[in-house]
DNA sequence: TGAAATTAGTTCGTGTTAGTACTAAAGTAG
DNA sequence: CTACTTTAGTACTAACACGAACTAATTTCA
């Protein structure tokens, strides 16, 4: 007997949750690649834009970007032209990161674009069914949460 | 108003989906790590095992990883002694990828394992709910891959 | 048959990611 | 005040990830 045919089960729903992430991630990225920018760069732009400065720290908090690669990505954005960094008065430690006008400009071309684009594909769902759907994956997401801070 | 008033609705079910599977993913991988392997190598190795030699283009599509990134990991699966590569009679373009002994060793040691500590994050959902999220998860796949092919 | 189009896999460039070590600045406790 | 600890951000490494250009083999089709 397969000393795995008890676990099988759960299988399909791994590979939903995962082969679901990764299409929407491909449908967005197109999108977002569109106008220029990596999903990345898309979410500290979207971060950032109707806020005013905010910490590395905060902003990775946020955006769930690691400080690590922060680092780099923030370097991109600032060649670019689309943000800027200034030392904190209270921390010398920290900077603050704004969108430079540049920025706030690209911010409000593509965001609602974004959105837009987005909610395009959500037409065909109703509040019901994106509820469930939402509770769900909150009761799947706790799991693993859960799990790992055993 | 704010013009993007009517489509904040869908935002909450995106967020829960993407931190889902990051939650998931970062749950997995954490123990595969403590095993050895990248998330990537652990999906080629349990790709080819049980299974005989294939192609790197099968291998790509079974495992989502796309053929530019598939040369790089079986170079390094390859460099450890996991895999090896044999050109393929039929086809002098392509290759046929196995695994090693050592190869099939690690994928007996590290697949049962893996399936059985994922196991245990599954035993607090019924086979109903299980389904239930099954089932809106491909909902909301089909809706951007339908968006996708327009 | 022989040129054109396809296909398999590699190479390369840019960017993201995780992790570790490092520097400098705060905070804290004696 | 001084030593210990924590915190913010950078530097560096290894591994992906994607796309585009490239090579070689195969197929198509006129």
């Amino acid at each position: 007997m397969n000393p795995l045919a008890h676990s099988v089960h759960f299988l399909p729903v791994l590979k939903e949750l995962v082969t679901t992430y990764q299409t929407f991630e491909q449908y967005s990225a197109r999108h977002i690649k569109s106008m220029g920018l990596t999903m990345t760069q898309f979410d500290v732009i979207a971060t950032l834009g109707n806020q005013s400065s905010m910490a590395c720290k905060e902003l990775g908090n946020k955006t769930l970007v690691s400080k690590g690669t922060l680092t780099g990505v923030l370097e991109r954005l600032e060649e670019k032209g689309f943000v800027f960094r200034e030392s904190n008065p209270e921390d010398a430690r920290s900077q603050l990161i704004s969108l430079t006008k540049s920025g706030q400009k690209l911010f409000e071309r593509v965001f609602p674009a974004h959105m837009e684009f987005l909610e395009k594909a959500f037409t065909k769902l109703s509040a019901t069914e994106l509820a469930e759907l939402r509770t769900s994956l909150a009761a799947l997401k706790a799991i693993f949460k859960l799990k790992s801070h055993e």
